[in-house]
DNA sequence: GCACAGGTAGATT
DNA sequence: AATCTACCTGTG
């Protein structure tokens, strides 16, 4: 956990248009494992991304929000929530009315959102998390941020550039704790820094070419790429399986013994094009053991 | 001590 | 194409 640095926060500002939460789908939207860097206060959370520290709170079910003194973190609060776009009704458009598992989660979560977070670090925090438990991935990128992160204004630290990353040895990385996943994560950011503009262009392609590309990194394999285009391009279509998701397919919807490519099929098929959006809910369920998976 | 954790890549069958 | 296996390390 980052030490919360004695710094100067702005008074709380209520979000009266933003999006709506409880408290459970606020939680498992900011700390369920699409970030990495939200911290749980005493009753607010606090997160980090690109170089901005927000903290949020639930107030009588409205978002309130507070930065670092003589910030205004709203513009870039819409984007990170994606608060433009209406998740209740592409929640609507999922088939809960047939499917019983999705309902039962769906109504476990009201108000669950997809985040929209900067690219890069998506990538980084996905290249983080094979094998690894949220909390363990955390403090992977708590120790990445610290070691070789840009400061922030409350004294805390970002999470390192690819430049950055690429000039750390693979050695530096282990340092933080990364075990193999440094020399992904090492060969990637080399493979970066070589070509600027990768990254941006890859926001620009559709989603099937995107993947593909995202695929040519070393250490993205399919599931890390869905969750680089869901959490970090909106794409919605993407459906990551994990072993959670994978135990619930099997289990929940009864397609045992169903390869991965299989799976994917069928989600795409059942699920439709926001299948991403059922992928979340059915992760979050499946994980608070509301699910049996 | 040992299995397991939001996987991936390379080898083997 | 489906099935192993090594890869690091903290946690229970």
């Amino acid at each position: 956990m980052p030490p919360s640095p004695s710094a100067d926060f702005g008074p709380w500002t209520p979000w009266t248009t933003g999006p709506r939460f409880t408290p459970r789908s606020l939680a498992e939207t900011l700390d369920g494992g699409q970030a990495f860097r939200w911290r749980r206060a005493a009753d607010f959370f606090e997160g980090r991304w690109d170089d901005r520290v927000v903290r949020l709170r639930l107030l009588k079910d409205r978002l309130e929000y507070a930065a670092p003194t003589g910030v205004d973190p709203l513009p870039a609060l819409r984007s990170y929530l994606a608060a433009e776009v209406d998740f209740a009704a592409l929640t609507d458009e999922l088939p809960w009315r047939s499917d019983p598992v999705l309902r039962c989660a769906i109504e476990a979560f009201p108000g669950l959102r997809l985040l929209r977070q900067p690219l890069g670090e998506t990538l980084l925090g996905f290249l983080c998390s094979s094998t690894k438990q949220i909390v363990q991935i955390k403090a992977i990128c708590e120790s990445l941020a610290a070691d070789l992160g840009p400061a922030l204004p409350d004294g805390s630290r970002a999470l390192p550039g690819w430049e950055r990353l690429a000039e750390a040895g693979e050695d530096r990385l282990r340092a933080a704790k990364l075990g193999y996943r440094a020399r992904h994560i090492h060969q990637t950011a080399r493979f970066l820094a070589e070509r600027p503009g990768w990254l941006d262009e890859l926001a620009e392609a559709e989603t099937g070419p995107a993947r593909e590309r995202l695929l040519q990194l070393p250490g993205v394999g399919r599931k890390i790429a869905d969750c680089v285009l869901l959490f970090g391009l909106a794409r919605y279509e993407a459906f990551p399986i994990d072993t959670w998701v994978l135990k619930l397919l099997a289990q929940a919807y009864g397609l045992p013994a169903w390869s991965p490519a299989q799976l994917q099929d069928f989600a795409r098929i059942h699920f439709g094009p926001r299948a991403g959006l059922a992928q979340q809910y059915l992760f979050a369920a499946a994980r608070a053991g509301i699910i049996r998976a």
